[in-house]
DNA sequence: TCATTGGCTATCA
DNA sequence: CTGATAGCCAATG
């Protein structure tokens, strides 16, 4: 079966994007970059997408409050209307597809 | 173990 | 806005 290996690290970086998304309290949203820098790889900000992605509890982490940093909502495994609509109910003011801070 | 690909991005032309 | 490129982690082969 396929096994990954894992690289020795303190703490799998997948670990830290997911304390840090799930720190995210409701009504505020967090960019991909900033979460990234926060899981300690400021440029990992693709990595926190896969990661999240294949996420094995995407109902576990609050991951539709991540967004882009150009305050666009991005992309949603269920789909980009799925997370704005969640956004949307948390109290979050979107725009045409943009997310106002 | 290594090589390749993919992705909820970022940045630049 | 579109397209290309960059830099990163995880999954897959």
């Amino acid at each position: 079966m396929p096994r990954k290996f894992s690289k020795n690290r303190t703490n799998s970086f997948r670990k830290r994007v997911y304390e840090v998304v799930r720190k995210i309290p409701q009504g505020e949203v967090a960019t991909y970059k900033e979460v990234a820098k926060l899981a300690g790889s400021p440029r990992a900000y693709r990595a926190v997408g896969n990661i999240l992605n294949k996420n094995p509890n995407l109902e576990m982490i609050s991951c539709h409050r991540v967004i882009k940093s150009d305050g666009r909502v991005g992309g949603y495994k269920y789909g980009k209307n799925k997370k704005t609509s969640l956004l949307k109910k948390e109290g979050i003011t979107i725009k045409q597809g943009r997310v106002i801070f």
